[in-house]
This record gives C-alpha cells, structure tokens and sequence, in this order.
DNA sequence: CGTATTTGACCACA
DNA sequence: TGTGGTCAAATACG
C-alpha cells in the first residue's frame, strides 16, 4: 500500500545499499585515521561510534540486498506511533506494575505494545536491565513465553516491561517485545554504545538506528516470516561480542550496578568514549585514507544509516 | 544470606 | 470460559 508510495520517495534499494556501504567505508576510513592519530583533535565522533556504525552500514546493505523486504525482525512493529514524531507527545506512561490486583494491562492494543526487536541471541542485551518476573505457554505458539519488567522497577518505579519469545527454530530466532517506557533513565547503551533497542521514551534516537533507512511502512506489511536471519545472527554475534568486553571490564548485565560503573569507567559523552580494542586494523587497511569522509555534512546526508549515535 | 529465577495460582479480558 | 499477564511463594544461585 504506501509501499510504493514511500519508495518513490526514496532511492531504489540498490542505491540505499550502495550508500549505505559508501557511508560504511567512510566510517572506517575516519576510523583509521582516528586510530592512525588518536592524538588528533577534532574528533566529533569516537572510534566505538563509529565502528559501531560501520556495522550498521554493512548489516544495513546487506539486508537491503537480501531477497525479502525488510520485515519487523529488528524493526518496530508499531512505528506508526512513533515515527519521526518528536511532535507527537511520548506514550503515557504505564501504570505502575504493583496494582493492588493482578489486573491484566491492555498489552495487546497497538498502542502499548511499543515495539519488538527479533534477535538469534536469547541473551541479546539491549541495554538495560531486567528481572524476571514470569514465564508463560503460549497457546498459538510450542514455545513459552518469559515476561520481564525493569530491575529498576521500584527503585525508580520504571514501568518498562518486555515479552520474550522464542519464534523460529531453526535457526533460532527470539522476539522481544518491548511495552511501557523506561522511567529511570537508565540505558547502558549511552554508555556502552551498543547497538540495540533503547528506550521508548526518549530513545527515539536510538530506535533509529536499527530503521535503516527503510520505508516503515513496508515493516508494516511483512511479518514475521520474512527474518533477515543472516543478518541478525551478524548482529547478534556482533553484541555477544559487545557484552565479552563488558565482561572484560568486570561488568555484568547481572550487576544492578553496572551502570554506575559503566559510567565511572567513561566519559559522560551520550555516545560514549570507549574505544574498544581494535582486534584488527587490516581490513581498515584496506581502505584510502584520502577518501576519508571529513565534511560532517555527510553525515547528516545519510542520516538514514544513523543508528542514534548523537 | 541476599538476590534472582521459577512456577503455580490468581485475575482480567475477549 | 479460555487465554494471557501478573503475583508471590518456593527455589536456586552466587
């Protein structure tokens, strides 16, 4: 329906994945050159930012090349609500979980189901921390179902929840459906730079950064049958690997203290300071430093590929 | 021993 | 009345 519509109005599929790599080699060319001079001022951009859109560039190209459209595996499944709407008030917060009933919340209309990230990492980390609370069998589906709320429920009565559900097998694909918005401000992906889901208040920003550039409205139109699996289970290995260097540093998604570690060990920047080790400089290498994208502008130009990193 | 998870029961909604 | 969401006691874990 809008479909052909919002593609009209945007470049052909092949063209946004050619930019998208093109604006991936811009980044790490900017990268080399940052790890070539670390010393350089000027840097608007850290290294893990921009690695980290390096990333997304390329999972971004190669799920515009795969043979289905786009479906809502690590989109939102209600975009509608909250596209590009910094006008458009944020969603009432939730009613607080600890009612003095187990009254069941109207989970099921679109307008509290905020949005769903499908992952091959039942792990996946999205940045915040959550406490189980429940876990259900679900008669449409062979696989239970495992509610969450936010650790910080009572603490900062934070009304976030999210479903977790296996829906494919093989191979295996999880999906996370995230309700409520987060009151306690606190998302680790500022700090850790991960790239996942974030916030439904005032993670809008990072919620952009797994649109890809794509029409939402052809999200609404393909369902979960059509996982880009290939390209999950890239980023699904791509926050594995995020979370080993938290491990490293001695941080936990278990610690309810992370955060505050998290946020002595870096520099208050929203898109954080830390500069993962570089386990590999060839396939930067590779790249000519003479074509390294310094005008900012570009960056702006393909803001489609920005994955909230400012 | 404190905290997180599990699990059966309860409850509301369709 | 069936299903799904939540509660809270029991259990597991570090």
């Amino acid at each position: 329906m809008a479909k052909t519509s919002t593609l009209n109005s945007m470049n052909t599929s092949h063209e946004k994945a050619v930019q998208a790599i093109l604006y991936g080699q811009s980044c790490a060319k900017r990268l080399k050159l940052q790890l070539d001079h670390p010393m350089a001022d000027g840097r608007s951009v850290s290294n893990y930012d921009l690695a980290k859109s390096i990333v997304h560039c390329f999972s971004s190209a190669i799920s515009i090349f795969s043979d289905k459209p786009k479906s809502e595996d690590n989109l939102f499944s209600d975009l509608s609500s909250r596209d590009s709407s910094s006008s458009s008030p944020p969603p009432p917060p939730p009613l607080p979980q600890r009612s003095h009933s187990k009254k069941r919340k109207n989970n099921n209309t679109n307008s509290s189901e905020n949005w769903r990230h499908d992952s091959p990492d039942p792990n996946y980390y999205d940045g915040f921390l959550w406490r189980k609370y429940g876990q259900k069998t679900i008669k449409q589906s062979k696989h239970q179902r495992s509610y969450y709320r936010c650790s910080y429920n009572i603490d900062h009565a934070c009304g976030a929840r999210k479903h977790e559900q296996k829906i494919k097998d093989n191979p295996p694909v999880y999906r996370t459906t995230y309700f409520g918005h987060h009151t306690c401000n606190i998302n680790h992906n500022q700090d850790a730079g991960l790239t996942t889901v974030g916030d439904s208040v005032n993670d809008l920003e990072n919620s952009r950064m797994i649109w890809f550039g794509e029409d939402l409205d052809q999200e609404k139109e393909s369902h979960t049958s059509g996982l880009s699996v290939s390209v999950k289970h890239e980023e699904g290995s791509i926050k594995e690997e995020t979370m080993d260097q938290y491990r490293h540093r001695g941080i936990t998604s278990h610690d309810k203290d992370c955060q505050n570690v998290i946020k002595e060990n870096h520099q208050p920047s929203p898109s954080g300071s830390y500069t993962p080790p570089s386990s590999s400089g060839s396939e930067i290498d590779m790249f000519d430093s003479d074509l390294l994208v310094e005008d900012l502008d570009l960056w702006d130009r393909y803001d489609m590929y920005d994955f909230g990193l400012r």
